[in-house]
RNA sequence: UCCUCCUUAGCUCAGUUGGUUAGAGCAUCUGACUGUUAAUCAGAGGGUCGCCCGUUCAAGUCGGGCAGGGGGAGCCA
């Protein structure tokens, strides 16, 4: 067996001295002929190899080069130096893998995030990035040990859909039919799908809600956690054509119901976060106050990043009406003084992402939640309220992201439904699977969809999505 | 897609009213030193100034187009 290492992790958390080891990791640093400053990804900090002078042969010592994967043997000591409490005082070192010094593009010194994108592959071997990959593996683990406390169902819906009646977003098509314009058409000209694949016109999903109400109405509770595709043309910080996303689905609940479920939801991810990767977030905290303070005074956020997840674990989400949060806007000095690009002057109109950044970080200063829009911005599943005006839905806002969660209780009532989705013109017959839900033992039910990548951003503090996600893909942009 | 800013060495950036041979720090290489913490000190190598077209005696510098990137907006998660 080839792997009878420690992790750097382990050794660096325990007591224990005076022992001999191997460890196995990739060198961020060699400093002086003799220090090694050795990485296995297991943790942010790394661990001092000490190389005793004269104790390695000259190519060896030369092959000790930032980027070059090691073995190094050796006992477990008390540091003598001052920045780490133990190191580890080789008797050999094996070279693994050589890294050319001058062709490797990582130094040690700090690299913009924009240039660490361009080598996405080997950005995991930086500290930042170390961190939020770690960080967003443990959040991950968190949401299934969240809903599988709770006895809710993970569901697997599917990737490849012929559903493209959601209207959640433009869709990318999936076909084998050539592109060359072979491809068999119909007499009036379009392609001919009943000669594809699947004998008809197929899509990368755009959500996975409507399959999940479906067995919802089977297992009770119900959670998808899977990648979704939107071919939009965002180029933002918050975007995506390639997300992770979560979508809870629960029979017999309301929207107050389902506004409980998301907040105890987000709170338990962020609680787990700071509990299992204390030490990425500390660096992470460290990280964004540097960046901070790059920024004019006033662009500053008042609270740290440790500070602010503590705030939103231990505080109520503020939770207002769209009705409520116009008044709000419309009283506000910001529209009175016209500083907002969009003033705000009757109520019916979507809120504007200045509004939703006014609420949160101006006013409330916390995690916001809007419920009870008009329904005429809202889609056609969420449940008309009873003053006609109204949809019980419902979106949570974060400092600094903006949108994270939106959802709604749905509507389960045959007629209803189907006279909104006549009035919105989608077309009956594609969903008639969907309407049999309403048919055969409908009832009260709700869920919301939470962008992983964007609670990924919130707990990380970083500002662009694309540096939250392993290899991104954007508009112009599918490398590796 | 729209608005706006940017593109000069491997990286981060200077580069004056257009004017000889384009600079710095870090990284790399060579040497010195040897309990260092992004080690230090000395020296060396490294550039088609994003691409194309134009203005001019002369363009890194001015103008136009294209490409790529950042930030903001829209769409949303």
């Amino acid at each position: 067996m080839f792997n009878k290492r420690t992790r750097i992790k382990d050794l660096l958390q325990s007591d224990k001295v005076n022992y001999q080891t191997t460890v196995m990791g990739w060198v961020r640093t060699f400093r002086n002929n003799q220090f090694i400053a050795l990485n296995d990804g297991s943790t942010n900090n790394n661990l001092q190899v000490v190389v005793a002078l004269g104790s390695l042969d000259e190519t060896t010592l030369k092959r000790i080069t930032t980027g070059a994967c090691i073995k190094a043997v050796g006992e477990i000591i008390p540091s003598l130096g001052k920045g780490q409490k133990v190191e580890l005082t080789a008797t050999s070192v094996e070279i693994l893998g050589d890294s050319d010094a001058e062709k490797f593009p990582l130094q040690p010194k700090k690299h913009s995030l924009e240039f660490l994108r361009e080598i996405a592959h080997l950005r995991f071997r930086t500290n930042t990035f170390g961190a939020v990959f770690r960080v967003r593996h443990s959040l991950a683990f968190a949401i299934h040990e969240f809903f599988n406390k709770k006895g809710f169902v993970y569901l697997h819906t599917p990737i490849v859909t012929a559903s493209d009646a959601e209207g959640a977003g433009e869709m990318f098509k999936v076909t084998t039919l050539p592109l060359d314009g072979t491809a068999p058409k119909n007499e009036d000209g379009s392609i001919n799908f009943k000669e594809d694949f699947f004998g008809r016109s197929t899509n990368l999903t755009v959500s996975g809600q409507l399959e999940g109400e479906l067995a919802a109405m089977a297992f009770s509770d119900i959670y998808t956690f899977g990648p979704t595709f939107r071919a939009e043309n965002s180029n933002t910080t918050r975007h995506l054509a390639e997300f992770w996303m979560i979508e809870p689905e629960m029979a017999f609940s309301d929207l107050e119901d389902n506004m409980n479920l998301a907040e105890e939801f987000i709170k338990y991810i962020i609680r787990y976060a700071m509990e299992h990767n204390k030490e990425d977030l500390e660096f992470l905290t460290q990280r964004l106050d540097e960046e901070e303070k790059q920024k004019p005074q006033n662009d500053r956020s008042e609270m740290g990043l440790l500070q602010k997840l503590e705030f939103v674990v231990n505080n109520d989400f503020e939770r207002i009406t769209y009705t409520e949060a116009i008044d709000i806007l419309k009283e506000s000095n910001h529209n009175k003084k016209k500083k907002f690009n969009y003033l705000i002057d009757k109520w019916g109109v979507d809120l504007q992402s200045e509004h939703e950044r006014y609420l949160v970080e101006k006013h409330f200063k916390k995690p916001v939640i809007l419920t009870n829009y008009p329904k005429e911005i809202k889609a056609f599943y969420m449940r008309q309220n009873d003053d006609g005006k109204t949809v019980a839905a419902m979106d949570i806002l974060a400092p600094g992201i903006g949108e994270i969660v939106g959802g709604s209780q749905r509507e389960e009532r045959y007629d209803k439904l189907t006279e909104r989705m006549t009035e919105m013109h989608i077309p009956l017959e594609e969903l008639d699977w969907y309407l049999d839900t309403r048919r055969f033992g409908a009832c009260p039910h709700a869920g919301f969809g939470l962008g992983f990548e964007r609670i990924v951003q919130f707990v990380t503090g970083m500002g662009n999505i694309r540096d939250v996600i392993p290899f991104p893909r954007y508009p112009k942009s599918a490398s590796f």
